[in-house]
Parts: structure tokens; C-alpha cells; sequence
RNA sequence: GCGGUCAUCGUCUAUCGGUAAGACAUCGGUUUGUGGUACCGAGAAGCUGGGUUCAACUCCCAGUGACCGCC
């Protein structure tokens, strides 16, 4: 399933096979959370912007539009009209981070987790199984296991139980996938692959013991849970280096959340290989955008982050700036239109201007893996 | 033409005979397993001319302008 090509140290250069076509690694998965990337068709996100995959998140889809409409559609891919590969994410940050934040949403038991729609109130259920069935069903060709993501600031010993918690339910999600796979007479080659996600927070003991727990029930592919930013809002950069060692090397490493494209770069330096992050939409749909200041193919060899800058076209200075957004850059935004056009959008609040920065950040974030994995290739 | 009401940041609105407050807008910043979200910070005002007073954005008079009503 997963073949590494090519190492360099740590990092490396491979290939996935999955039922709906290759992805090379490193790669990046822009969040189409709700079964969409905002304001981004599909065909954008495959031709112009080059992109192998894309990641649902299990949690939404099922509450909105609901599982019994992607039944109906034939899965998500059918319904998203995505053909290339898919990754739902569990579903477990969304869900944990709401009753971690507000207890009133929900609540954690042994055995399940019990939320209320933020859209209409109503009353739900997630347990290991179901979030594993659900993903069958979604179709994907990459699933998650439901986890415990604690906040950062929580004492060891209750990040040392969520770690337990994510274990055991590491655990159950396993054995319904078995019994998924057998149940719907799935090949192996066209069974999707299945990640545990890896918690302990920035205790290396606890990271450590967690991804051995994982290991020994054992998965395609590993996550690194929680955020990897501590509350200073540093990058966690010896726990990530150090989990990635935790991880055996045929394995999938798959950084969650990560991140600003110089976290990505140390990231893939220290031996992960995929990665999805809201920064690159989120950031152009609020005028924030990615400058390229050296050619894409030198993005490699830059650990630093010197190899950007970030403007914000918001800002008053662009209002007369007849110049390209990007002059490195031949996406669709920074081809056919001037800084000033674009601060115009922005001032005018049209979800133009949100489209086109998100369009152009995408293909920003995307020429970045394409720069890792043809430096690594040519070497 | 007559009568009335009003005049404060870009806009809308407070307050006060003794440091003029807020909202929106503007301008910066923040956003890490998706919030077109929320937060943080900054700049920005007493129509004009007289008078009363120690002191006037405030009280009085005139001018100017806006709005409302009536012939």
C-alpha cells in the first residue's frame, strides 16, 4: 500500500496505492470539512490546483447533510464528485474540543460520547464502531480512529488517561474494521487504509507509550494527535521530531493540523508524510496571502520559513498596487488579476477576492509538496 | 412665506457649565485534525460669528444648513 521511493536522513519520498488512484507523499490535504473546500469546485481543486486528496471530516458529514443522503448518493465520492483519494478525519477533535471547551455539549464515558448538534440541538451518539461504520460508508479511502485529543494545558495525568482512552478505543476501531472489511467483502486492495492517532501531549513518555500501543495493534499509517503548538504558540518541534522516530518506517506519518508551511517543511524533515491544515483557506478567505521569495523548487533546502512572506491585502497599501499578488506564482488569481483588483474584492467584501486567496494559497501550499518531493527525486 | 425641531469622530447616536462616551465604518494585528468567526490594538468630533461666565460643546442672540408641519 504505502512504498517508500527514496530517504534522506529522515525524510522521505513514497508513493500510496489506494482503491481510487496514487498519491505521492509528502503530500497536503486542504480541510473539505463539510464535503467541501469553500467557495472551490472540485474541478479546481484536481486541475488547477493539482491536488491528490482532499480530507472529510466524519463528524459533519454526519451531521449535515447526514448519512442517509450519502448513502442515497453512493458514498461521498459520488455525492462530492471527487474521483481522486479521500480521507475522513474520526470526527474526535471536533467532538472533544467542543465538550472540552464547553461540558454542557456533551459527554465522555468509557464506552461513548454523547454530543448535541451545535445546528439544531439534537442528540448524538459516537462510539469507536460507529464512527468506523460511518466511514465505511462515507466510502473513503483513508479512515481515522476515533481518539481522546486533550488540550495542551491539561495535567500529565489526565492526558495520561485520554492516552488510555485512546488506546482502548484504538483498539475497538481496529476490530470494526475487521469486521467492516469482512462484512462488505472488501478486497484488500481496495480496503482503505486505517490510521491510529497518537496523544500524550508534550510528554515524550506518554507519546512514546501510546504510539507503542498502536503499533502493537497495529495500523497503516500514525497520527500525531492534539495540537502540535503549545500554549505560546511555538511549534512543539522535539515532541514532533520525536514522535516520528516512535513510528515504525513502512508506517504512514501523518502530521493533523500541520500547519504554517515552515512546520510542514520541519515536519517532513523529521520523517512525516502527510498533512492537512484550515491555514491556507482560512487565512485567504480573511486576505492573508502566501508569497513565494524564492522559486518553488529551492523550497526544500529552506527549514526557516524565509522562503515566504505574507501579505495582507486588506491593508491600505495595496489599494493603488497595479503589481502581481505573486510574481513566482501562475495560479489563476496572480495570472489574470493586480493587488489592487484583489484589495478591491476584499474591500468590497466579495466572496470573489475569499475565492481567489484561498485558490492561490492552495496552489501555494500545493507547489511546496511538489518542491519537497522533486528536490527529493532529483537528489 | 409662516411655525417648529435639530446641528458632536467618515456615519449614527450619548453625555456634560470644569478630562466629550459608544456603535458601525476606517487602519494595524491575531486565526494550525475549517468560525465568511471571534478577539486584540490604533486613529478619528463640538457648523459660523457674537454675548453671559473664572470657565461654554453645553446657556442666550444672530447667521448658515438640514428635516417636519401649515398656507
Amino acid at each position: 500500500m504505502f512504498e517508500i521511493i527514496s530517504k534522506n536522513l529522515n525524510s522521505r519520498v513514497g508513493v500510496i496505492k489506494l482503491k481510487n488512484g496514487e498519491v505521492k507523499t509528502p503530500f497536503f490535504m486542504p480541510d473539505a470539512t463539510r464535503g467541501f473546500v469553500r467557495s472551490i469546485d472540485n474541478s479546481i481543486l484536481e486541475k488547477e490546483i493539482g491536488l491528490e486528496a482532499i480530507l472529510i471530516n466524519t463528524y459533519h458529514m454526519f451531521l449535515n447533510p447526514g448519512m442517509e443522503i450519502i448513502k442515497q448518493a453512493g458514498g461521498a465520492h459520488k455525492f462530492m464528485n471527487w474521483s481522486r483519494p479521500l480521507l475522513s478525519d474520526s470526527g474526535g477533535y471536533q467532538v472533544f474540543s467542543l465538550i472540552h471547551k464547553n461540558p454542557k455539549l456533551g459527554k465522555i464515558t468509557e464506552n461513548e460520547v454523547i454530543f448535541k448538534s451545535p445546528l439544531d440541538g439534537s442528540k448524538h451518539i459516537l462510539t469507536p464502531e460507529i464512527a468506523i461504520q460511518i466511514q465505511f460508508d462515507l466510502g473513503v479511502d483513508m479512515m481515522v480512529c476515533l481518539d481522546d485529543p486533550p488540550p495542551n494545558d491539561y495535567p500529565k495525568e489526565k492526558i495520561a488517561s485520554a492516552v488510555e482512552r485512546t488506546i482502548r478505543w484504538a483498539d475497538r476501531c481496529k476490530k470494526e474494521y475487521e469486521k467492516q472489511l469482512q462484512e462488505r467483502k472488501i478486497s484488500p486492495e481496495n480496503r482503505p487504509l486505517i490510521f491510529g492517532v497518537i496523544q500524550g501531549g508534550e510528554y515524550l513518555d506518554l507519546r512514546k507509550h501510546c504510539a507503542d500501543e498502536l503499533v502493537k495493534i497495529g495500523f497503516d499509517g500514525y497520527g500525531f494527535g492534539a495540537r502540535h503548538i503549545d500554549a505560546q504558540g511555538n511549534f512543539m518541534e522535539e515532541v514532533v521530531r520525536e514522535t516520528a522516530g516512535f513510528i515504525p518506517e513502512n508506517a504512514l506519518r501523518f502530521a493533523l493540523g500541520v500547519g504554517t508551511p515552515e512546520d510542514i517543511v520541519k515536519c517532513y524533515n523529521f520523517g512525516w508524510d502527510m498533512f492537512d491544515c484550515v491555514i491556507p483557506t482560512r487565512e485567504g478567505r480573511h486576505g492573508r496571502l502566501f508569497i513565494r521569495s524564492v522559486e518553488t523548487q529551492n523550497f526544500a533546502s529552506l527549514q526557516d520559513g524565509k522562503f515566504y512572506k505574507t501579505i495582507n491585502i486588506n491593508n491600505g497599501k495595496y489599494k493603488n498596487d497595479f503589481s502581481r499578488v505573486d510574481e513566482n506564482c501562475d495560479c489563476m488569481l496572480c495570472k489574470n488579476h493586480t493587488r489592487a483588483y484583489l484589495h478591491h474584492l476584499f474591500a468590497s467584501k466579495e466572496m470573489l477576492g475569499m475565492r481567489l486567496a484561498a485558490i492561490h494559497n492552495l496552489k501555494f501550499y500545493a507547489d511546496l509538496l511538489r518542491g519537497l518531493r522533486n528536490d527529493k527525486l532529483s537528489s
